[in-house]
Parts: C-alpha cells; sequence; structure tokens
DNA sequence: GTTGACTTTGAACGCGTGTTCAGCGTCATT
DNA sequence: AATGACGCTGAACACGCGTTCAAAGTCAAC
C-alpha cells in the first residue's frame, strides 16, 4: 500500500509492533506511554523520541495499522463471471462481514479509534478515509446493479448502494460485537441475501 | 447496585440531570467527579455521597438515560392498514432511523457507552438489553413479511430479520457520525427501498 | 435549647498519567 | 585518542483523576 517514510527507521517499526500488540490487548484505554514502553522492553522515554507525543503515537498507530491491514475492501475482486450483479454484491458482503468477524480484537480497537475522532480531527480524517476507500470497494459491483435495473435506481447512485453495504457490515459488527448470543451475523447475512434476492429459492449463506 | 426503588431522591436526580449535561457537551471522556459537582454547583464529595463510585455514577447515568429516553423502537407501532408488510417494516426502519440522526449527542453518547461496554460487564449488560429490545420492535413487521412469503424466509426467523433491520439503522448512526459529507443516510434508506422492494416503482424516501 | 441523624463541604491523599531532561553509552569520523 | 552526533535511559516534574474524611451546616423531634 502507501509507505509513507522512505527510511523506515527500524525502530520505530518496532515500537509500532509493540504498541498495537498492547492496544489489541487491552484497547487504546490501557494504551499508555509506559505500557507500550514495558512491551517493548525499551524506557519510556525512548517512545517520545522517535513519536512526539502520545497523539502522534496513536496516530502513527493507527496509520500503521490501516498500512498493514488488508481492509478487505481492498483486496481486487474479479468481475463477475456468470452470476446475477446482485448475487455478485452479495458476496463480496459476505467476505467483507466474515473477514470482520474473523478478526474481533482489530474491528473493536476501530472502534476505540472511531469514538476518538469524534473529538479528534485529525484520527478523524484518517478514519473517514479508510472508511470512503471500503465503500469504493463496493462500486464496481454497485454499478453493474444499477446498471441492470436503471429504473429501479432512479435517481440513486452506486455511492448509496456501497453506504447500503457498509452500513449493514457495520451494523452487524456492532451487534455482533456487543451480543453475539442473541445476534447471528451469519442468519442476518442470509436474511439480506433473501431480501435483495427477489422470489428466494433457498438460502446460500447459512453455514457456521 | 445503588438503591434505585424508593423515593427518587431529588437531589440524585438533579446530580444526574448535570451528569447528564455534561456528557452530552464533552462525552464520557469529559464526564469526571469535578466537572459533573461543577455543572450541579456542588461539591466534589456530594457526588460520591449520592453514587458510591464514579462508577456507579456511570451506570446510574446509562440507566437514567435508558429509561428517559423513548428509544423510538419502544413506541407502539400500529399494525399495517393497506400497505404490503415490506413497506410496514420500512416505514419502521425510516422514522428510527430520522429519529437517530435528529439527536446525534445521544447517540454518539451510547456509542461512548457501547465502547465502554467493551470493558465494563454491568454497562454490557444494560447496552445490550436496550439493543434487544430495540430489535424486539421491529418483531411484528418482520413477523408480517415471513408471513406473507413463507418460502422465501426458510430456516430464517422474525429476529433475523430484525436484526437486519437494526444492523442497517445502526451502521447508518455510525457512517452519518463519522462523515456526513459523504454518506447521506437519507439516500441509503431509499436505496435499501429499492433493493427490498420488488420491481422498483420509482422511489419514496428522497426527501432531505 | 439540645440532641442527633442526615447533607454538604472542600482540603488533602495516593496514584497514574504525559512529558522533560541531564546524563550515559556507542561508534563512525577525524 | 578525541570528537560529536545520535540513540537511549530513567528519575523527576506537574497535572488531573477518584476517593477520603473530619468538620460544618441543616433541621425536625424532643
Amino acid at each position: 500500500m502507501a509507505r509513507r517514510s522512505a527510511p523506515e527507521s527500524s525502530r520505530r517499526d518496532e515500537l509500532l509492533r509493540a504498541a498495537y500488540a498492547v492496544a489489541a490487548r487491552d484497547r487504546l484505554g490501557g494504551l499508555t506511554i509506559r505500557t507500550v514502553a514495558a512491551e517493548a522492553g525499551v524506557s519510556p522515554g525512548l517512545l517520545l523520541y522517535h513519536f512526539e507525543s502520545k497523539d502522534g503515537l496513536l496516530v502513527d498507530l493507527l496509520d500503521w495499522m490501516l498500512a498493514h491491514t488488508i481492509v478487505a475492501g481492498e483486496m481486487h475482486r474479479q468481475p463477475p463471471v456468470d452470476v446475477p450483479a446482485e448475487r455478485w454484491l452479495l458476496t463480496l458482503v459476505e467476505r467483507d462481514l466474515r473477514h470482520l468477524l474473523a478478526q474481533r480484537e482489530r474491528v473493536e480497537l476501530f472502534y476505540d479509534y472511531w469514538v476518538l475522532g469524534t473529538r479528534h480531527p485529525v484520527v478523524r480524517r484518517l478514519i473517514r478515509r479508510a472508511l470512503h476507500r471500503y465503500r469504493e470497494s463496493f462500486r464496481p459491483a454497485a454499478l453493474a446493479i444499477i446498471a441492470t435495473a436503471p429504473g429501479r435506481f432512479a435517481h440513486l447512485s452506486a455511492d448509496d448502494l456501497a453506504g447500503v453495504c457498509a452500513a449493514f457490515i457495520e451494523g452487524c459488527a456492532t451487534q455482533t460485537i456487543l451480543d453475539p448470543d442473541r445476534f447471528d451475523a451469519v442468519r442476518a447475512m442470509a436474511t439480506l441475501d433473501a431480501l435483495v434476492l427477489d422470489a428466494g429459492r433457498g438460502v446460500r449463506f447459512t453455514r457456521t
């Protein structure tokens, strides 16, 4: 992806890995200069030598996470072969949903940042951009759907359709994290399937 | 927890109102014993006289919010008159979505609690229950849909359908809060409309 | 007027935080 | 050998936090 600083200081990267290890374990609330320093086996001062402040460390960590995470949305997706456009889009949604559910800690961490971003402009900008890129990954399939039935989506764009996909996935993620016993994302996926595909011919995504 | 039933101490309620005022303005990160005391024009010690700890205050505040908020999902909804079941459910979803978007601070505050709940069992239980009640509010309409087309939703329940509605709304809320310029929840609603209603006959919810 | 239980105060304590900084290696260059 | 830039240390500082508590205030009952 986008590496930004030419000489990737190995020390910086090592510290970022330690910071991520702490954040993945104890979330942002447990991430302090001292815990990260301890994780890296290093003195606290060193962290402020390489990052100008804790704030800078947080931003750089988010940046690092966004760069080192294939957000699933970013994988290139092959155009359809024979399947109808709706099925293509639903398949993408399902893949992302599974991907998100498989890395719960990371998702929870992103929500920490999301909340932080509500008050922190730089963090907000980063998350905003990541979410935008995420939505964009649905555009090709969304365009295909709209091309299929132009009248049905009058006044609506592929962006709108992509937004719905992202909303569904995010909403499934929040509910799964909060209440995994009562909310089953896979069944929700199957329900969406049945809702969108006309005259359901059975259910596709019922696998556990 | 604390005593809650007996006589609603007016002082307690006054302090909770002050706490909510602070939280609505500065979120949970800005809510401290001292800021709440200042907001109420009272000494810090008094807060720990009426609430056994800050933790207790946070829990009681959430409890208070959940009790004093008509979560929109909780309004009784009249059964359908003439409209098809899908339209009924979509109308409910739209109403809740508008309701949520209209009180952004409160929603952001709930997300603060949601994140807190990830580490705090009591908070988690409260939010979980609220979300469950929220989902339940969609059940009647969801049942009607399933009754309409039993084959289409084989192996799926009204709970699943309700979960999809909640997921969509929550996802729209998170995206709107993060990026209101790029994500338009009303257009997303219209898109869902077009997606679900077979052979769209035009778009309903395009009003800004 | 005195008592005594309930409210309220606000200074103080302990703790953890982000941050600073004087000093200590280390080591390529001179 | 001397230099000096760089990486790194960890004790120390200031600050804000939740919490405590002795003291003061309030007021109905006696």
